[in-house]
DNA sequence: AACTATTTATAAGA
DNA sequence: TTCTTATAAATAGTT
């Protein structure tokens, strides 16, 4: 290489391992041109420096995608697969939660209770008719409240319109 | 390079070009492995020859999967985009949907109505009472089927007791 | 696959 | 970063 013969093991001092590591990116991209052209091949180069800097050379008869597809196919795996799988269980797993809700709400609605029998029945009606109870009593404190909130407001307003003929029979000062 | 200086295009001897991209094949994946180690950097080197073979190297600490999600998340490009951004999307909708659901059971059964106004938790109550109806009706209706069952099997018994005992007054033949 | 004359790449220094 | 240059490494053509 360059002014006596060095080992190949990492560059310790950062500044020498980045020039090195630029010199010699730009040198593997001119060999891969090289062979690209000298023996019309495809190339795929991908590289990622220790300060996460990110170059590459593609071919110019190819695409990345074109370079991976082939690189699956040859070594008859698909890198893919698992995240693939994984995401498609995710969706056959949600779609059937979300059966299961549905069916339960066709059930408290009343829409679709054939299944069901005299004690399930028994049981979603009890359960149904708790909710109801919570449901109105819920209600009713909701009534409350908004009477309350209403009370105090016309209490306020008696108070002010109780000062303002106080005003009038005085008469203000400024 | 060797003997005469080369002009950098293709190679039209078959043979010449088969050896030249060996030899040149290997140097650049020793390029590769000395960049990987010298700079601690992570290479992906895919090479395809004119002759359909297929050859890589890939740094010992990554594999083809990482550099690739890299490459993309680099560039701002998505090869899979039509696939895997579909399914996530999917994946999103289902969950959505799926939370509705449960929020609309946790309504219904009066464990959550915090977020309601008292016009709809009047719907609400009305909806529910609706669906306690058709349940009670359905109930009955149950009820009265079995019942029914019940009777037209006590009856087919008592007939059935009848003969048996006319069986016994009368005699079988056989 | 091995050899070797040359070209090319590059490490260290400026 | 860029250039220079001494030297190592790669390799084209040959055997």
């Amino acid at each position: 290489m360059g002014r006596g013969k060095i080992e190949i093991k990492k560059i310790e001092n950062s500044t020498n391992r980045q020039v090195t590591y630029s010199k010699r990116r730009n040198g593997i991209i001119k060999k891969a041109k090289e062979l690209t052209v000298l023996c019309d091949a495809k190339i795929s180069l991908l590289m990622l420096s220790s300060t996460r800097k990110f170059h590459e050379y593609t071919s110019p008869n190819t695409t990345q995608k074109k370079m991976i597809d082939q690189y699956q196919r040859t070594l008859g795996v698909d890198i893919w697969s698992t995240h693939y799988e994984r995401m498609q269980e995710n969706l056959k797993r949600l779609k059937e939660i979300n059966n299961k809700l549905r069916r339960e709400i066709r059930q408290r609605t009343g829409e679709d209770m054939s299944g069901l029998s005299l004690q399930e029945l028994c049981h979603l009606q009890e359960n149904i008719s708790e909710s109801l109870d919570e449901i109105r009593e819920r209600k009713y404190h909701v009534i409350k409240t908004q009477t309350d909130t209403c009370r105090k407001k016309v209490k306020n307003l008696e108070k002010r319109h109780g000062n303002l003929v106080l005003d009038l029979l005085i008469g203000s000062s400024n």
